[in-house]
DNA sequence: CATCGAACCAACC
DNA sequence: GGTTGGTTCGATG
């Protein structure tokens, strides 16, 4: 992809977060493959999104299936409120007492659906 | 599966 | 230029 200035970046990765069907997952790798960079910046974006409520971040998490953090915090209390958030959109979780996992299921390439809706527009 | 360590790429200082 | 980050992946127990 083209190279962009940061701020767009931040807005396309904002764009693609809210493609993601409810009650699946991506990982921060799968957005970098997609716009060209790496995925420690994409969570750095997804940290820095202002509008937390329209924009669902809880939907990224990491390829292993851990959950990152939330709002630019791995506070406890965070990741509690990520993990309840997807439990109510019916994304599968594994708790194993302080550890919180996404199952492999739940993941889905955004590529997939970037490619569909791409073809659908077209 | 869980833990550890090393690589990567950009932003920031 | 060096440090840091909501990472990743492969190796090991």
């Amino acid at each position: 992809m083209a190279k962009l200035k940061y701020s767009t970046l931040k807005e396309i990765v904002y764009t693609l977060i809210q493609l993601i069907p409810l009650g699946k997952v991506t990982s921060y790798g799968s957005l970098a493959r997609i716009v060209g960079k790496n995925p420690r910046l994409i969570g750095k974006i997804l940290s820095e999104n202002k509008r937390e409520v329209i924009i669902p971040c809880h939907r990224v998490v990491k390829a292993d299936g851990n959950i990152g953090g939330y709002k630019g915090s791995k506070s406890f209390k965070n990741i509690m409120f990520k993990a309840k958030l997807l439990e109510l959109e019916n994304v599968s979780i594994k708790k194993k007492g302080s550890i919180i996992k996404v199952n492999r299921e739940s993941f889905i390439d955004l590529e997939k659906i970037l490619h569909l809706t791409c073809k659908e527009s077209r």
